[in-house]
DNA sequence: GTGCCTACTTCCCGACAGGAAGTTTCTCTC
DNA sequence: GAGAGAAACTTCCTGTCGGGAAGTAGGCAC
């Protein structure tokens, strides 16, 4: 059977107070903010939508968009995981979510300073992701050769 | 793929590398590395292990760990998890893995300067965590009362 | 020999993401 | 006035993925 003498001591003393530990609430909040449409719908919000290169001082113009915009431009992501995401970041105060009661209701969603300074970092990942692509690439296939 | 015609590449040249696309491999990158473990990492090999604030930039020395040492630091990583996100990221070049073949063989992970160049985002997202998360408790709390 | 150490690997299962179809409420059309 | 249609979800089913725990190698301490 398990020999449990030194393992649960083990297990206990990692669960000391720890910066990384998970019941830190920045931990939390961490886990939140690193998920993949998190970062590409505050990137849209934001207003990085030029494909090109956002290194350049290219005022960052936050900007309102409707769902059926995020939807499109963020291609493959699905409408419950976009509404999801949506509701997490409105309930945690990032963005501002709008409805219009015209024809068809229309529903805007725009960053609030919060988002905002959190859409700095965001775009620091995807430009960052863009720019060291190729170098990534690069050591992705040195690996496969190096690893039979 | 394999049959593209001259308009059509042009057409994929003109959209360059956009995250926004799900086949962009910019997108791909991005994906990987917006992820919980990935950060937390990240900002462990690169020496951003104090508890308590981060808002004073001392802690900038990027260290080798060792496997015990990170499954230590990141607490509720799973093991398999743990050796699964290291690979990846080692396969893509953002740290080296090295194993010495002392009495239980001792494997350490290092930084490499790329992943270094991505560990400045990612302590400045657990710098923007630690920073803001009472606003963000504030709201939820907030939010909480407001859908019943 | 038995047990333990590190650094994994493998198996199983529960949880969660993705896809598609259904819902609601309006207006415009036939 | 019945039906289509549009926006923004919501619900259901299913496949995949992550967590937990047990198993592996192989040298050393007892």
């Amino acid at each position: 059977m398990t020999t449990m003498k030194a393992a649960q001591k083990r297990a206990q003393a990692k669960v000391e107070y720890n910066a990384f530990l998970a019941g830190c609430p920045s931990r939390q909040l961490l886990d939140r903010i690193s998920d993949k449409w998190v970062v590409l719908i505050l990137c849209a919000l934001g207003g990085d939508t030029s494909p090109g290169r956002p290194a350049a001082a290219h005022a960052d113009a936050p900007k309102a968009m409707r769902y059926s915009e995020l939807s499109r431009l963020l291609a493959g992501v699905s409408q419950k995981m976009l509404t999801q995401t949506l509701r997490s970041l409105e309930r945690d105060g990032l963005l501002t979510r709008t409805v219009t009661p015209t024809v068809p209701v229309t529903v805007s969603y725009e960053l609030t300073d919060l988002g905002l300074s959190l859409h700095h970092l965001t775009r620091g990942l995807r430009s960052w992701a863009q720019t060291h692509m190729a170098e990534v690439l690069a050591n992705r296939e040195n690996h496969e050769v190096g690893t039979p």
